[in-house]
DNA sequence: TCAGTCATGATACTCTGTATCATCACAACC
DNA sequence: GGTTGTGATGATACAGAGTATCATGACTGA
């Protein structure tokens, strides 16, 4: 699997080790290809692992995760996916958006483009407000479920 | 308080009724002007009422005020808040925008702009994804908190 | 007044996430 | 080699968010 190759070298750019216990947690949220719960995940972990994965440490192994931008958190429905770009050098200077489908669940990732983040900084200054670097969510009907 | 009067009207218009314990949490909600979590107005609600305000009732009717869009709930926080128009005769069809401070937790509600509805659907449609009537929730920092 | 319907009360439970402390593994250093 | 320090993981317990289910209450309309 060679985003996981791709991942243990972004890790290690970084200064920090994709352990082996990392590895699984990402190797089985790749797998399933959608959008899971820390728990569904953790079920899955331990449907195909030798040992026993805590869920406690799936919630660490996320937030390193994340931290690394392998995997991404979506607030509004409280899943976790793996990033579209970890086998790529796509860099996340633009904020992620997500189209969440209400029907099959599944989760495409976009780059907001710069016509969409402008208008709503506009939106915000007018407020006197400062947007923080956090992605957007919105959610619809993907092609496949209309 | 001329909001709840607004409200009342505002349900007898769609023939439902604002019944005393759902005046009691909209009120609870009104009087603390800001986003908080079921369980705390639970406790606001236990606070000032005389008998006891059950969560159960707290979400039935948190869900009811929902669909008066009366309250709005943040799904990025789980939280909730009353919407800034219950007494004008402002309709929803426009979504509504959040900007939600990290630091005081505060919320405001504007109106989503036709920029950035353009911008987000035409991002959507590349992709064959329809959007949904979901509201955009993006946080950042407030006038007061910068 | 009696039945039907909607609102509320009460209990229990599941799911999500955090706090805390113990243990393990590995690397640097003496 | 032995020791020590640090980061990763294990284990237990708990708090917070939300749902399921069934019982009861209140009002309306025949």
């Amino acid at each position: 699997m060679d985003k996981i190759l791709s991942a243990e070298q972004k890790c290690a750019d970084n200064g920090v080790k994709l352990t082996k216990r990392r590895k699984q947690v990402l190797t089985a949220l790749l797998e399933c290809n959608a959008a899971v719960s820390a728990y569904e995940l953790t079920e899955l972990c331990n449907q195909q692992g030798e040992t026993a994965m805590p869920a406690m440490s799936v919630y660490r192994i996320l937030d390193f995760l994340e931290g690394q931008s392998l995997v991404h958190r979506l607030s509004t429905t409280n899943k976790y996916i793996a990033c579209s770009h970890i086998s790529c050098d796509h860099t996340h200077f633009t904020r992620p958006q997500f189209l969440i489908c209400n029907d099959c669940t599944r989760v495409q990732e976009v780059d907001v483009t710069s016509e969409t983040l402008s208008a709503i900084e506009r939106v915000a200054a007018d407020v006197g407000f400062n947007l923080s670097d956090k992605q957007l969510e919105v959610s619809g009907t993907c092609s496949n479920c209309k």
